[in-house]
DNA sequence: TCCTAAGCGAGACGGTACGTCTTGTCTTCCA
DNA sequence: TGGAAGACAAGACGTACCGTCTCGCTTAGGA
């Protein structure tokens, strides 16, 4: 058909556009890049650039689907590594992605446009959190604290130790982070949930 | 002497331009206030504007110098009012007063100067809890994990709360925020400091 | 062709801009008026002045290009009315141009933008009167006094008449003007040029 | 006296603007030269410059006062040196005083000061050669060109010359300019002014 | 095979805000 | 009390981006 040819050359304009704008966060701030720069980099027309996207961030966060994807893949593959407590977190799988692609996450944390990325990232991960604790609690909801407050408790601590070991010398491996955070996290939130830690005293 | 008098004058105006900015903030999205705006306001002239600060966020930042010392004079003031788990957090301060200055803090929050603002209150947070859990450990140090991750870990699930409920209609007291805070963050963090909680089961 | 249409658009803007000066420059003091007065009359965009000239200065001497072809153009037009010695100068041309549009010579004279002006002309004049005596002169140099004394000498004289009687009520015609003008300097002129006057005592 | 000593001590505060501003003259364009650099120079506050002085301009032109004393000493000092043409004039005075300050000549003329320089040269210019021809006038009035149109041709060839000169690398002395000067001048004068040229043909 | 509409590059443009610069006024203190 | 010091209001400047636009070129699917 038409449309998939047209979709095609529509595809490969924005897959420039995010690549470049990708290679340009790893070379400077995020909010000091151009849409000029942008565009030379991609080799497209200005007028292009805003026929697909609203402005830079929705460019941005446009490449985050893909993001999420990977995301939401990951889960499904390392769902069954899932040990002990985690299994009701899956923070494993941020961490591992976060150290995968430590680069890009770095330059976004430092470059400013880290804000979006930290309010796409705090909203995808209190939907993940969320998701499993209601596939655990569907059985007795016996919580002693608001399902959303534990999550957006959940998500800050979590995105806030990311954001540390992302700026520190990241000394430790995912699997060591992963471990603090759930020992940190799960005490809690276990009793929050009325869940008795099998592994307690 | 005439520095005296000359700094008064020089204070004068910068409080005119601190004022003039948190006025405009309660109107209108931060990042969409023009230094015309504020210089407008504050009847001051555009140079004197940048003869006090480098620019908009200069002038934003300098505004959290009284609002870390209220803070912390929050701090001292409620010190015997901390009970049970909080006194190793003191984290009722951060709910109270963003009780109080609720119109400015949400204000901030949705108008994009939260970054700032977030790094900042980030960086006191860590600081604040860094101190109280140093007094606290001054005699065992067994720490199953560094401390640098533990207060990441509760400045950014007390920031994460605290966005939220500002963001929510707040239906929730101070008091009943920080219980919550505390339900969820002290049981892990107590572990890892190694102390017996003595209210555990 | 592409070009074409581009450059029309941009030679329409910046006649836009030219009109624009021409018409403030008869309303107020050309050095009181601003780069946004301009744009502003001009309906063009802030940036799009700088892209097209320096600042309001190069504007103004672009404006000249065109006042340079219009009185090459009556040179020709009028070089047979030229009579008596004011063949050698075509200096009536002078006067009758600027009897035309005495309104902007004026404009401009007392408005602060005479320096431009008056150093363009000076450096026209001296172009066109060294023309003339070249063709003149190419069969016998025998001149008492360098050719760029007398071309200075007779520019400065001719612009400074020009600035009188433009400052005055005008109430002599440019022939008039211009017969003066040859009475006070041809005699000398002709002596330096070793020429005799045909007319001579 | 107070008032003399008060009067001395003004004195001296306006004499080191004006020096402070000829030194400057000499170094960068005039027209670059701020306010606060000149008073940096006299070591003078701000508001005594502005309590002495209207604008920048009106200290430049404040210096001409003793530029003109000098001139007018000048005219007696060689009034008697005049010979031939030149007693009409007095036009070498005007090349040996701009040879002597050369420098400071130069440095206005091509640093945008020259406009009041010349403004102010051509109205004492004018003043000057008006005076000396009214004396010769006062028996008859046999004017063929009126006096005005005489004097500011005479000035402003006069000026044009003076900046030709001042611009080239004065290879002439200022004898040599004002013989050609008159050469190119006296003739047309002499015989609008009704005067038979003793030296003619 | 040709044709026609969409996608596209190129870049001019109007507009907004920026941070800098200079001016002339005003206030405060010192000698 | 006059002058030095300098803070200040005012506002123009030239720069940097933005998002919109107009213009032809290319190109691929339907005729």
């Amino acid at each position: 058909m038409a449309a998939e040819k047209t979709d095609r050359r529509i595809q490969r304009t924005q897959q420039q556009l995010q690549a470049a704008l990708v290679s340009l966060i790893l070379e400077k701030r995020y909010d000091k890049i151009t849409v000029q720069e942008i565009i030379d980099r991609a080799n497209v027309g200005r007028s292009t650039f805003y026929a697909h996207f609203q402005d830079k961030e929705d460019l941005l966060v446009s490449g985050f689907v893909s993001w999420e994807q990977e995301l939401h893949q990951q889960f499904h593959t390392h769902a069954h590594d899932a040990e002990g407590a985690d299994h009701l977190l899956h923070s494993l799988t941020f961490f591992r992605h976060a150290y995968e692609h430590r680069d890009l996450y770095r330059a976004m944390i430092e470059g400013g446009g880290s804000d979006v990325l930290v309010a796409v990232g705090r909203q995808h991960m209190s939907a993940s959190i969320k998701a499993h604790l209601d596939t655990i609690l569907a059985d007795g909801p016996q919580l002693t604290i608001p399902l959303p407050v534990i999550t957006h408790f959940l998500a800050g601590g979590l995105l806030s130790l990311l954001m540390w070991w992302l700026n520190s010398d990241m000394s430790y491996t995912p699997e060591q982070m992963n471990e603090m955070f759930c020992q940190l996290a799960m005490p809690g939130v276990l009793q929050a949930l009325g869940i008795h830690d099998e592994n307690g005293p």
